[in-house]
DNA sequence: ACTTATCGGGCAAAATCACA
DNA sequence: TGTGATTTTGCCCGATAAGT
């Protein structure tokens, strides 16, 4: 697939991207961009039609169902008159962190992300990864585009807050976008491992009894599984059974004894050890930090 | 602390893809 | 259709983490 070389700017978050301003418009035949360079982000969406811009030299012509990401700093202008009515959305937004460009197969999906803790005063850094240019799941997109540019209209106090909160379900579904066009065999069997894992974690873990029902070497499997997730079948294996603790300390009154052995684990100081180790506190002072917050 | 099983890297064969 | 590049898949093994 080409789109392993396309290109894709990687935004570090926090903070969020924030909203300028959003448009949808028809342009008529002749209909031309003038030209202009300006410090934000400028992205926009072709839903009929054809559009020509150029930006630094580079020319692109987005087609229905395609999207364009104008950068900072860089001059864009139209180079060619539409030569049929084009339907476009803009959304012009800045960024006030980190912007790289990456190829798109380089991006790192299977970096496991550390999950915050109690004890976390800032967040980790993170990373918003959009296309450059190319097609996108327009129908996914619409309704999000319509709704922003409806507020847009009507600004008040009221959805002030929701007009910010739609860019970042756009952006983020630009991002599950670029996701979901990677080469998807290693994908499919991760998500097999996962559904597996996930289907009995309380049993005791078994590398042979995976690749038995797996039909794949678990040796595969378990590289499948860590391209996507970062996580090895044990370790992944864990991960669900610390949620599902996780879980049963904040909703229920389980001793937690009764709640390592309903999570999979025979010895209850096992179960605090582990516990203890990934999520940070033992399961006792979890639950005392979230005894009476939910 | 001690025994095992898992992890993860390296290697190569097989399969698939890209492109002329 | 051939050919070379890339990806998928299986196998092996030393280091290391799991579990008691």
């Amino acid at each position: 697939m080409a789109d392993d070389n396309m290109i894709c700017l990687q935004l570090t978050i926090p903070p969020m991207p924030v909203l300028l301003t959003v448009g949808h418009s028809v342009w008529p035949v002749g209909g031309q961009h003038f030209r202009r360079s300006f410090p934000v982000f400028d992205l926009l969406l072709v839903k009929q039609g054809v559009m020509h811009m150029t930006e630094d030299e580079q020319p692109y012509s987005i087609g229905a169902g395609e999207m364009l990401l104008l950068e900072p700093g860089r001059s864009h202008h139209g180079h060619a008159p539409c030569t049929e009515p084009t339907e476009i959305y803009w959304v012009h937004f800045r960024h006030d962190a980190r912007i790289e460009t990456i190829e798109h197969r380089r991006i790192p999906w299977s970096s496991m992300l550390r999950q915050g803790t109690d004890y976390d005063h800032t967040p980790d850094e993170q990373f918003l990864y959009l296309p450059k240019f190319g097609q996108v799941d327009m129908q996914a997109l619409l309704p999000v585009l319509d709704e922003m540019a409806r507020l847009h209209q009507s600004l008040c106090h009221e959805n002030a807050a929701m007009l910010h909160t739609l860019l970042a379900r756009l952006l983020a579904l630009l991002q599950a976008g670029l996701r979901s066009r990677q080469s998807s065999r290693s994908f499919a069997v991760c998500e097999q491992v996962k559904q597996i894992l996930q289907s009995r974690f309380a049993e005791p873990f078994q590398a042979e009894r995976l690749a038995a029902e797996l039909h794949f070497d678990v040796d595969y499997a378990a590289r499948c599984l860590r391209k996507h997730t970062g996580m090895s079948p044990l370790k992944y294996q864990y991960f669900i059974r610390m949620e599902e603790a996780k879980r049963l300390l904040r909703h229920t009154l389980l001793s937690v004894q009764e709640i390592g052995s309903a999570v999979g684990f025979a010895s209850g100081n096992y179960f605090i050890r582990t516990f203890r180790k990934t999520v940070g506190v033992t399961p006792g002072a979890y639950r005392e930090k979230y005894r009476g917050l939910m």
